[in-house]
DNA sequence: AAGGTTAATGCAACCGGTTGCATTAACCTT
DNA sequence: AAGGTTAATGCAACCGGTTGCATTAACCTT
């Protein structure tokens, strides 16, 4: 039906294989074959089976995204598709394709049928489904791959990208510090996730750099919602001693500490400073709009690929990668105009 | 190295054929016979390699998504990755792969690709990349593709799925009506897009149903900026003949509507009602928080990906859905508590 | 001028499955 | 009991490329 290399070959008097060397520039071939079969591929509109193609090579020429759809936080936010794109920049460029497959199971059986079935060359994986068995699984076959994120365990056997969580907490703090605030706090969400421990951390280095004290209850926790963090604000702000700033790690935190904050009748940023991670549409919007960490979620996904095709080359292969964030100023910290 | 369908066979001391046959569930085998490949696939730990089945079966059991990473508009928000999940939903139940592919050139050379090497059965494209000229070849090429918006051109003879954008507006129209609004304007972007049009033209009908009149210059168009927005907004409320409610096409768009009602010292939901497509977070923590049209999008992957596999598996099958939007009824409209 | 090197290309096996047709033996029908 | 049907399975070609090895002719070297 479709027209193949035999086709060619038969058109210009060659054999299928002098064809193949020309549509993948291996070996010498005269400029005068090439010319022909050039001109035959052209009128005969031919274009090479990826399918075929990547049985004789044994590779898909695809690297896989796994997701779980039903990981909110993580996947249903501007977080994800910019990651996407940086990776499918890269993936792009060395021809290959990105399949995204989502694997909320409990056995981790979408990703075993991709791995198995060699639908990709290597996966990303979200620091969420690793597990110990999934990670001796994909060492003992080989099978190249990174994780999205610092991982709870292995840290220092297996690739990946993170944002330097740390570094975003310490520049939180320098800035409100540079901003005249004095006793700040930090509310986020449960220290079991690695990146959150990794906040809270850079948040008491950045404390100890600035040689500012870190209050007893300063680092509060909450469920993520917003309301969830408003309650945990307003603890706060009716101690005896209140913080005169809040790091929120993340846009709806932000959002519950500053209904706090008005509940309250405090000014922001006269008296209370609101730094927040995640430079979202969201931050900008907000009443007053808020100063954010920004991480480059793109650069992200474009390491993370970078990573993976080094590790498909050459197997064996092992990198850490934590990318700087940057500070948007804005209102919620703007005590000097 | 790998274990193929021949290991199996030679174990089991039957044929490939028939390893492949108790595989796929093709044909009659006893069981006797079934029950000793299993074992042996169990034992050798066997998985059927996609590379070679697809070549086989000239199916490459994926399909593709095409995006364009630089239309902010269309895929930089929650839009995109809920969608994204919807698609892949059905794909994986089909055993498909979901493949993104970025293209934003001007010769769509990407999408050739993917279609010319067969690197997948189907694709869902964006509207904005749909040109007669990428119709016809698809066409001419039988190859299976569903538009992810109602396109400008061809909207009969070709698959689409898209909100119902039209019955947004008259959905927003019939909640401001109720609520005793009576001089609604609606604030979108340049109409040369079709889902603005449809929301345009279900703003007018949805004016009639209610027995509303449109004064001259209500239907207003910013370049999609907030501060655009808010000129916009801001030219309306100077006229004699106010608004007193606004229908935005967006949730930057109503930011700015909202900064211009604040700027003129009018309130919400008192003397000015507001409601905005997309329910995004930013909707919620916006203050006050907006009334929303809001958008099923995961639904619209899944329907958008039935659609596909049903062209693919009976060719010629052609499809339109619109989908329904709902109102989520929030503070910027609340005039009766 | 003879032996060695190199450029250009073909042969044939291979990647690992699927499937139309053929074959065999057991079972059914009247 | 003979002919027809059906269940179970094998044969061999095929899907459309890639690649190690071999071959041939032209070119180089001393």
């Amino acid at each position: 039906m479709a027209v193949t290399i035999h086709d060619i070959a038969k058109k210009v008097g060659v054999s299928p294989s002098t064809v193949s060397r020309v549509i993948n520039g291996k070996a010498t071939i005269s400029s005068e074959t090439k010319e022909k079969i050039f001109a035959a591929m052209e009128e005969l509109n031919f274009h090479p089976s990826s399918l075929a193609r990547n049985l004789a090579t044994g590779s898909s020429q695809a690297i896989a995204l796994i997701i779980n759809a039903e990981d909110t936080k993580s996947f249903a936010n501007q977080f994800f598709n910019r990651s996407v794109f940086g990776i499918e920049k890269i993936a792009q460029a060395r021809g290959f394709n990105l399949i995204i497959t989502n694997d909320n199971s409990a056995d981790g059986s979408p990703v075993e049928q991709l791995v198995y079935a060699k639908k990709a060359d290597g996966i990303i994986i979200p620091p969420a489904i690793v597990t110990p068995k999934l990670i001796s699984r994909l060492r003992k076959l080989h099978f190249p791959f990174v994780i999205l994120g610092e991982p709870a365990i292995s840290k220092n056997e297996v690739n990946w990208v993170d944002v330097n969580n740390a570094q975003g907490s310490e520049l939180a703090v320098q800035h409100l510090a540079a901003q005249g605030y004095q006793s700040i706090a930090f509310i986020g969400e449960s220290q079991d996730l690695v990146f959150m421990r990794n906040r809270v951390n850079g948040f008491r280095t950045g404390l100890e750099a600035q040689r500012l004290e870190l209050t007893d209850g300063f680092i509060a926790e909450c469920d993520g919602t917003h309301e969830s963090a408003c309650q945990a604000a307003l603890a706060l702000l009716e101690k005896n001693l209140r913080p005169d700033a809040f790091i929120c790690s993340d846009n709806a935190i932000a959002y519950g500490v500053i209904s706090a904050v008005k509940k309250k009748g405090l000014h922001i940023p006269g008296e209370i400073g609101v730094v927040t991670f995640d430079n979202y549409p969201l931050a900008l919007y907000m009443e007053p709009n808020l100063t954010a960490v920004d991480i480059d979620t793109f650069l992200l996904g474009e390491q993370a690929a970078a990573i993976l095709f080094k590790s498909i080359e050459e197997n064996g292969n092992l990198q850490q990668i934590l990318i700087n964030t940057r500070l948007f100023e804005r209102e919620s910290t703007n005590r000097k105009n």
